[in-house]
DNA sequence: GCCGTTTTCGGCCCGACTGTTTTCAGTCG
C-alpha cells in the first residue's frame, strides 16, 4: 500500500488501528467497536500534524473518534511500538484469519465459520478446500458460494492491488463511450473515487439516468472487455474487466440522476456526514433524492435532479468532487467558506519537462509547440544534471548547446517562451550536482532526489533541506519519491520540509506523473496551512505527457490549493520576477 | 469504542444483491 499519511508514525498507527478493527470483527465483539477503530484510523491518516506532536501536547483526544481507549493505544504504539489491545486480540484470534478477509465475499462471519469448522487459516488452504468441495459442508455455504470463492481467490492472486487513477480513468471512459454508442444514453457519468481524482482506485462507479435499465444492463454485461459478471440486477450490476478491474453500473430514473451522482461519488464518510445533515433537518437523503421523513418514498422529492439542487436544498454550495472526503468541506460549504480552488485553466505554463537532450523522447521545438498549443505562455525544459549518467545528463558543453537551441526556438515562437531549466540531482552527500556558476546558467532550477533512498531519516531530511536553502534552487520536485503501488516514500520529515518551503520561499512540486502524484493531497493541505507555495508540473518526457498537468492540478485541488498559492498560474513577467526573488 | 442545545445510555447511514433461505444474514459500497 502506498503511504499517504503525513508521517511514517501516523501511517503505522493508522494501519494498526485498522487491524484492531478487523481483529475485533473476527473476535465477534460488538461490531460498532470495529466501526469506531476504523473511523479513528481514517482520522489519523487525515491528520495534518504528526501524532507525536499531538501526544506531547496531550491533544490526542482532539482527534475525531479518539477517546480514552484509542488514545491509550496510540500512546503505547508511539512510545513502545506495541499496543496491549492489539496484542491481546492477536492472541485471541487464530493466526491467518485476517488474511481470509482479503478474499472478496468473505467477511468476518464467513471467515469465522470456515476456521471453526475446517481449521483453515490461509488463502491457499481456503482455495484447496473450496476446490475439493469441502466448504459446502458448512452451514449456509453451498456449491454456488464455493464457486464464487474460487473465482475471487483467482482474481485476488492476479491482482496487484489498487489501480492507478490514470488506468481507471481510461477503463471508465472506454466503458462510458461504449454504452453511449450502444444505448443512446443521455445521462451517463463516471462517479466514485475516479470522479474525486483519488490517487489510486479500487472499483469504478458509473451512474446512468434512464427509464430503460434492462437494455442498459444487458449491454453492460455484454461489453467485449467483460471477463466476469459478479452481479446482475435490475438497477445495479458489477463486472470485472481486464487486469481485474471492477466496474459497478447503477441505473436510476433521469430525474434522480443528480442525487445518484452525489451518492455514488461519495466518499463513504462524506455521504454519512451529508445524511446526518439531512437528518438534522428532518430529511432523508439517499440515491434517489432528498425526501421529507415519513412520506412515501415514491412521493415527490424536495430535490434530486441535479447535484446543485440537492446541495442547495441542504443549505450549501455545490462542493467540488475532489473535496468530498469529509475533511471539513461540508462545514465550509454551509458557512459559504469553500476555498476558491486552482483550476486547470489557471495554469499558464509547465515548469518541469524533459527533452531528447536527456531522457525525454521529443525535441525542444516539439515540446514547445505542444505547450503553446495547450494555451501556455511558457514551458521550462528541465533536463537532468550531469550525475544522472543513465539519462545522459547535461555537461557544460551540452548545456550551452541546448541553451542556443532554446534561444532559437524562442525567437521563432515569441511571445511564447521556453525557459532554460535544470532538474538538478541532490547527491547522496546532499551536495547539488552542479556548482554555483553552472546553476547560474539556468532560469529555473528544480532539485530532486534520485538515489540513496534508504538513508536514515535525519540524513535524508537534511539532504533536502540543504538544497532548499540554496538561493538558486526554485523548487523541490517529487519531494517524497514515492511510486504508487511500487515504492514507498523515502523516510523523511515531510513536516520539516513543508515548513522550510514556507521559510525559504522554495516551491514544492505537485508532480502529475500518474505513479507519483507527489506531493500527496494530504501534504498539499498541510502546505496550504503553513503558507508554503506550490508548483504544479507534468514531468513530461514526451509531448502527450504534458497532459499529465491535469493530475497535478487535481491533486492540488484535493489538498484545497488555491490559485494564489500555485506559482505557475502567474503570467510570464510576474513569474520571472518571482523566480529571481528566491532566497 | 465514541458521542451528546433531544441523550452520560442507547444509539451508531442506508439500500442492493447474493445465496441461502420461506423471511433473512452477510457482504459491499
Amino acid at each position: 500500500m502506498p503511504r499517504v499519511s503525513l508521517t511514517y508514525d501516523n501511517e503505522r498507527v493508522a494501519a494498526v488501528l485498522e487491524e484492531i478493527a478487523d481483529l475485533s470483527d473476527l473476535s465477534g465483539a460488538n461490531p460498532f467497536r470495529a466501526v469506531t477503530f476504523r473511523a479513528a484510523a481514517r482520522a489519523v491518516r487525515d491528520l495534518r500534524e504528526p501524532l507525536r506532536t499531538l501526544m506531547e501536547q496531550k491533544r490526542l483526544s482532539e482527534i475525531p473518534k479518539v477517546g480514552p481507549a484509542i488514545a491509550g493505544a496510540i500512546e503505547q504504539l508511539l512510545t513502545t511500538g506495541r499496543s496491549k489491545r492489539h496484542e491481546e486480540l492477536k492472541a485471541q484470534v487464530p493466526e491467518g484469519l485476517l488474511t481470509l478477509l482479503r478474499v472478496p465475499g468473505v467477511g468476518p462471519a464467513t471467515a469465522r465459520a470456515i476456521h471453526e469448522h475446517l481449521r483453515i487459516a490461509t488463502i491457499d488452504e481456503l482455495e484447496e478446500a473450496a476446490k475439493a468441495g469441502r466448504l459446502r459442508t458448512l452451514p449456509k455455504i453451498q456449491a454456488r458460494t464455493e464457486e464464487n470463492i474460487i473465482k475471487a481467490i483467482a482474481s485476488l492472486k492476479q491482482r496487484t492491488g489498487r489501480s492507478l487513477l490514470v488506468d481507471a480513468r481510461r477503463a471508465a471512459s472506454d466503458m462510458v463511450a461504449w454504452l453511449r454508442e450502444r444505448c443512446d444514453i443521455g445521462l451517463i457519468e463516471v462517479a466514485g473515487s475516479t470522479r474525486r481524482w483519488r490517487e489510486t482506485i479500487g472499483d469504478i462507479d458509473i451512474v446512468v439516468g434512464s427509464l430503460d435499465a434492462g437494455r442498459i444492463m444487458t449491454a453492460f454485461i455484454g461489453t467485449p472487455e467483460v471477463e466476469r459478471v459478479i452481479a446482475r440486477g435490475d438497477t445495479k450490476s458489477s463486472v470485472v474487466v481486464g487486469r481485474g478491474m471492477q466496474i459497478d453500473l447503477r441505473v436510476v430514473r433521469p430525474e434522480q440522476f443528480g442525487a445518484a451522482m452525489m451518492y455514488f461519488t461519495g466518499s463513504k464518510d462524506h455521504n454519512v456526514r451529508m445524511r446526518g445533515i439531512a437528518l438534522e433537518r428532518k430529511l432523508l437523503l439517499n440515491e434517489y433524492g432528498l425526501f421529507r421523513i415519513g412520506e412515501d418514498k415514491d412521493g415527490p422529492p424536495i430535490a434530486s435532479r441535479s447535484e446543485e439542487d440537492v446541495f442547495a436544498a441542504l443549505g450549501m454550495r455545490w462542493i467540488p468532487p475532489e473535496l468530498r472526503e469529509d475533511r471539513g468541506e461540508i462545514d465550509a460549504a454551509m458557512a459559504g467558506a469553500l476555498p476558491d480552488l486552482v483550476e486547470l485553466a489557471d495554469i499558464r505554463g509547465d515548469l518541469h519537462a524533459h527533452t531528447s537532450w536527456t531522457d525525454g523522447r521529443d525535441t525542444v521545438s516539439d515540446m514547445a509547440e505542444r505547450a503553446r498549443a495547450k494555451g501556455y505562455e511558457y514551458l521550462a525544459l528541465t533536463d537532468h544534471s550531469i550525475g544522472l549518467g543513465m539519462t545522459h545528463g547535461l555537461d557544460a558543453e551540452r548545456i550551452a548547446k541546448r541553451t542556443r537551441e532554446i534561444e532559437a526556438v524562442n525567437r521563432r515562437m515569441a511571445p511564447f517562451r521556453v525557459l532554460v531549466g535544470s532538474e538538478v540531482d541532490i547527491r547522496s552527500s546532499g551536495k547539488l550536482d552542479y556548482d554555483d556558476a553552472t546553476l547560474a546558467l539556468f532560469e529555473v532550477v528544480t532539485a530532486s532526489v534520485h538515489s540513496s533512498f534508504a538513508q536514515p531519516r535525519d540524513a535524508q531530511t537534511e539532504r533536502i533541506l540543504g538544497a532548499m536553502r540554496h538561493p538558486r534552487v526554485n523548487a523541490i520536485s517529487h519531494p517524497t519519491g514515492r511510486l504508487l503501488e511500487k515504492r514507498d516514500a523515502y523516510d523523511v520529515d515531510l513536516e520539516a520540509i513543508i515548513a522550510a518551503a514556507a521559510r525559504t520561499k522554495t516551491r514544492l512540486e505537485v508532480n502529475g506523473g500518474p505513479e507519483r502524484l507527489d506531493l500527496s493531497d494530504v501534504a498539499v493541505r498541510r502546505a496550504m496551512e503553513v503558507g508554503a507555495m506550490l508548483v504544479c508540473n507534468s514531468d513530461a518526457h514526451a509531448v502527450e505527457e504534458l497532459d499529465q498537468m491535469e493530475y497535478a492540478v487535481a491533486t492540488a485541488r484535493r489538498g484545497w490549493a488555491t490559485k494564489e498559492r500555485v506559482q505557475n498560474t502567474m503570467p510570464l513577467a510576474e513569474l520571472l520576477a518571482h523566480l529571481e526573488g528566491k532566497g
